[in-house]
DNA sequence: ACCTGAACACCGTTCAAGT
DNA sequence: ACCTGAACACCGTTCAAGT
């Protein structure tokens, strides 16, 4: 397909025609191969075919770059989620579909897990989110504080498991492992609540934690409507 | 004090006592100094008065130094942990401390986020936080999981705020006042919340959102106890 | 107006050489 | 046994020079 005579006229002076939206997506494409590949601006360079400092013509630096970028990633999350959902279903849809993009591109999804893009996708997020605490009840400042307690944490859970996927394989097995190796070997006399969990301690998978988190924000803003509505 | 008769035996030979106590030491002031000193292997050899490589020879790789250090941090938190509370003020004074030692060490704190330091007082962590939810009712699989919410949800926070605090301050401060500038001129047709609650939004404050996840990871541990009493 | 490429000021880490 | 220091293979970014 590059080499279709409808691209020729793009390509006449190679790798002159770039544009904010070619260096986006030629970041997901590096983003998307993980830790295989690393995210550099002279690796950009090369995936554009373009001298690597090319970028510095549209975007800042790499900070402004990589906000442009997590801002796309979050309107892919956003497409993902299906309409007519009650607030509890949206909040898990969004939940679902932010681990999903930040496991994708890893590397933007680590580096964002404590920014804020100020873009339109993230207006768009912050929206959605206050769109359920109200639906659930809450106003005011206490619908603001929620909301920022499922943002922030949200964002910040993500982006951790966006982290570890980055590490490389060995540094992954261990901490992995340490539930089965580590954790087994503790003193059972300083550590009895270790040692007669450890098998459940091993047996616990990241679907089962996040679910529970997410579960867990989803009640606690119920909780608090309840009250409200009771007062 | 480092000049007194008593510390001559141990700098006859500049810099040659090096030793991994010392080393994080001098890793924990660096890291104290937050974004105003870079902490580099070279910054630390100038903190040790030695050759920046000495390191290598007590340490792995600086992965291996930071899990050291983080471990550490988590030391100083634990003790800052009074005795006699019941379970809710336990996990509350947790996470008071574990946030409070990763913004005085912030790049620690924010590069262990999605770790596992498989040191002793992680184990100490690991037992409190069990300890906490078995006095709460959990049992079984259902504290292991529980656990893991609260520690990975707590470490993800905290490794959030730590990571801010590292940007620089103008990537803070426009951070900080993006709601007070881009939520406030957003399309009033579009986002409808996002105008509605403009002016609570800008009021949010960093405690009231942790005080407000604490307090949902706390009362999801209380209710599940409760559901598994009435079985 | 945009791209190039040399250059700068950094990183973490290795390894032969010292003591 | 431990420390040194040159060296390597990287980073992001700047800036004068090209077109």
């Amino acid at each position: 397909m590059p080499k279709s005579p409808a691209t020729k006229a793009r390509s006449k002076r190679a790798g002159s025609q770039l544009t904010p939206g070619a260096i986006i997506d030629a970041s997901l494409r590096i983003a998307a191969r993980g830790s295989e590949d690393a995210f550099t601006v002279r690796r950009l360079g090369e995936e554009l075919g373009a001298d690597p400092t090319a970028i510095y013509r549209h975007f800042r630096d790499k900070d402004e770059l990589l906000l442009s970028v997590a801002d796309h990633m979050l309107g892919e999350a956003l497409d993902a989620i299906p309409d007519g959902l009650d607030w509890k279903a949206r909040l898990r849809a969004l939940a679902d579909a932010s681990l999903a993009v930040a496991l994708k591109y890893p590397v933007v999804g680590s580096a964002m897990a404590s920014r804020t893009t100020r873009r339109s996708n993230e207006f768009r997020v912050v929206e959605l989110i206050l769109g359920a605490v109200l639906e659930a009840g809450l106003e005011g400042s206490e619908a603001a504080v929620h909301y920022r307690m499922i943002g922030d944490t949200l964002l910040a859970y993500v982006g951790q498991q966006a982290a570890f996927l980055l590490f490389d394989a060995d540094a992954r097995a261990a901490d992995n492992s340490a539930w089965n190796r580590e954790y087994r070997l503790v003193d059972p006399q300083r550590f009895p609540h270790i040692t007669g969990l450890s098998g459940e301690l091993a047996e616990v998978t990241d679907e089962q934690i996040f679910d529970a988190t997410v579960e867990a924000l989803i009640s606690t803003v119920e909780k608090r409507a309840a009250a409200h509505r009771g007062v």
